[in-house]
RNA sequence: GGGGCCGUGGUGCAGCCUGGUUAACACGCCGGCCUGUCAAGCCGGAGAUCGCGGGUUCAACUCCCGUCGGCCCCGCCA
């Protein structure tokens, strides 16, 4: 007999049916006389009952299952007597009362238990990824990524878009992240490299007329991984032709809220607008995370005229601020607390913090003596703080005193759960065209090279390079960068204006960039696009906080696949095809490389 | 590249600071009892020399150094 139907799909709509089941075993619960098996495969689970009275062989044969076994059953689904009932399970008003059992494959007992909430650590599971797999949250996490891709395939089909698949094999190109290389057997010394993402792939697509393009791509970055960083990630990655930036954002936002449809977050979404600007004044932060309610305060002016020196002279000079941030409940807090706040402060840039405490009318701070009542009270009334608050300033360049106070407003929130409910998207605008890289010693791309800038920014380009707005944005969801995307530079000289600002000359930019330039001059239509990260959308959806909840084989910080040990060693004859001698540094005691597969 | 935390039966942890008994506990596993359980229950049992290497010491799971691996963060990355 074939299988009728999955485990987790028997209901009471099957009540007298016939069904022959096959799935996994999970939990076994052996009465001496009843057996009662929870049969489980991907769609859930169901109960199984072998009554020695009614079916003896089977419930010998079900006698000897164990943990993980694949098991075929037949049997007759039936309605639970009341008191029998399990209101906790979906299905679980019925059961099934087996006839006969098969053994389809015996399972050795995992080594760490297949269930709900693993307690076994995450390096072991990543060993056995195959068992982690089985658990639910794992089979429910890919199951909504199949349905959130498949929506989104869906949608931009509706919205006229062509799916163009793009080149893994492709080479090396400046600025950005660096790349995953891949030796050239034919050509020696030669190297691919695997796509950062398929930017200038899909610009080309637009310069070749294909008006709409989307793409569920792969792409590689050889940089240090956080628990929202993977070395390969996949992008809904899309680009169109003809349209604005509100263009490309109104597809984005349809786009999105399918998505929150399909994964079951109803009601009305609001997708908010900052400018880049005012993201950074209000909250510190280029991606701010909209839950939090605290803003942070400009309170440079209180301090023009103050009797304390130091921010005194900060407020005066040009393109500084003072910030600050009010936290209630603060007025209680020690000493040592404020100290660690001023450390993270410190690691985020600014020079230091400076703390008030406001409790029973009365301020306590370290500088309480050179500000004076009436300054303090400014400050409480600035920031609206009220008795049992503190208050927490920053004196620096606007950028750095806000970023500081940022962190801190994030840290803050997190540990005194000023975090509130919701899905809160912000599209954040006009940012600068180009940062100063202390690394290159010039200006860079903030968002990619091929970024156009805002028109009537254009001629500053020349004059004030870092005043330059690009047409860029970003979208993100509480605190996460979801994606970003831009309006492309369709003009060559644009293309070589943005270049020269970035102190790539005609020539380096034609070694580099050649193909695109030249495709630029072939009539390029106006054109844009955003890339979202889909791993990221499947893991806020989920509600999940690590990016290896929501991939099926990921990797870990250190991007190593413990399950298939990747990276593993080549061959000699491997190199020797790939025109490449290893030197690796050998060190004394170094244990031997694992032999591997 | 830097900082922090962690590594003890199959799994998760206690012990380590204040070196010295049979390395505790829970889950799992094996066996027994049990016909309405659903994280089944009760009884019994097996199972670890403490990631790896070196050092200190009469003696190291415990202290020191190194190393490997995992996680988090900064740098990096969009």
């Amino acid at each position: 007999m074939k299988r009728t139907h999955r485990c987790g799909e028997v209901s009471k709509q099957h009540v007298g049916e016939e069904v022959c089941l096959q799935g996994w075993v999970w939990h076994r619960r052996d009465m001496g006389g009843l057996i009662f098996i929870d049969l489980r495969d991907r769609a859930g689970f169901v109960q199984c009952v072998f009554d020695p009275s009614r079916a003896p062989d089977s419930h010998a044969v079900a006698h000897e299952w164990r943990s993980e076994y694949v098991v075929q059953i037949e049997g007759k689904v039936v309605e639970r007597t009341p008191e029998n009932v399990n209101p906790n399970l979906p299905n679980g008003d019925i059961e099934v009362q087996v006839l006969s059992g098969e053994l389809l494959a015996l399972a050795e007992t995992p080594s760490f238990v297949i269930e709900e909430d693993s307690r076994a650590s995450e390096d072991l599971r990543l060993k056995q990824r195959f068992l982690d797999l089985r658990r639910p949250p794992l089979q429910r996490a890919l199951r909504l990524r199949h349905e959130l891709g498949l929506a989104a395939r869906n949608l931009l089909d509706e919205h006229g878009f062509y799916e163009i698949e793009t080149p893994m094999l492709t080479r090396s190109t400046p600025e950005g992240a660096r790349d995953y290389l891949v030796p050239s057997r034919i050509h020696p010394g030669k190297f691919y490299a695997l796509p950062q993402s398929p930017q200038l792939f899909k610009q080309l697509l637009m310069i070749s007329g294909y008006d709409r393009y989307f793409q569920i791509a792969r792409c590689f970055r050889d940089e240090d991984l956080r628990s929202d960083r993977q070395p390969e990630f996949t992008q809904i990655d899309i680009e169109m032709s003809f349209v604005t930036a509100a263009d490309v954002r109104q597809v984005t936002e349809t786009l999105v809220e399918r998505l929150l449809e399909v994964s079951g977050h109803s009601g009305q979404v609001r997708f908010g607008e900052l400018s880049f600007p005012e993201a950074i004044d209000r909250y510190g932060s280029d991606r701010p995370d909209l839950r939090i309610r605290q803003e942070l305060c400009d309170v440079t002016e209180a301090f023009v005229d103050s009797g304390f020196r130091a921010f005194a002279q900060a407020a005066a000079l040009e393109g500084n601020a003072i910030k600050a941030l009010r936290v209630p409940g603060g007025g209680a807090w020690g000493r040592t607390r404020f100290d660690k706040l001023t450390d993270e402060a410190k690691k985020a840039g600014a020079k230091g913090l400076v703390w008030i405490k406001l409790n029973d009318g009365a301020f306590t701070s370290p500088v309480a003596k050179f500000l004076g009542d009436a300054a303090l009270q400014d400050l409480a009334t600035r920031t609206g703080a009220l008795d049992g608050d503190a208050i927490l300033l920053v004196a620096d360049e606007w950028e750095v005193a806000a970023t500081s106070l940022g962190v801190l407003r994030s840290q803050l929130a997190a540990s005194e759960g000023w975090i509130g409910d919701g899905m809160q998207f912000v599209w954040v605008t006009e940012f600068p065209l180009l940062k100063r890289s202390d690394e290159h010693g010039r200006y860079v791309a903030r968002h990619h090279p091929f970024t156009n800038p805002v028109p009537e920014d254009l001629d500053l380009l020349e004059q004030d390079p870092l005043a330059v707005r690009a047409q860029s944005y970003d979208l993100v969801l509480n605190g996460v960068e979801l994606g970003g995307g831009s309006i492309r530079i369709h003009r060559a000289d644009v293309q070589e204006r943005v270049f020269r600002a970035m102190g790539i000359e005609a020539q380096e930019a034609s070694e580099k960039f050649g193909f695109l330039l030249r495709a630029l001059t072939f009539g390029a239509p106006p054109h844009g696009g955003i890339a979202l990260g889909f791993d990221r959308i499947v893991m806020m959806m989920a509600g999940l906080k690590s990016l290896r909840d929501v991939i099926a084989f990921p990797k870990t910080t250190s991007a190593a696949d413990l399950m298939m040990e990747a990276p593993g060693d080549a061959t000699p004859d491997q190199l020797e095809d790939l025109h490449i001698a290893v030197r690796v540094q050998t060190e004394v005691g170094a244990d031997p490389p694992d032999e591997g597969v």
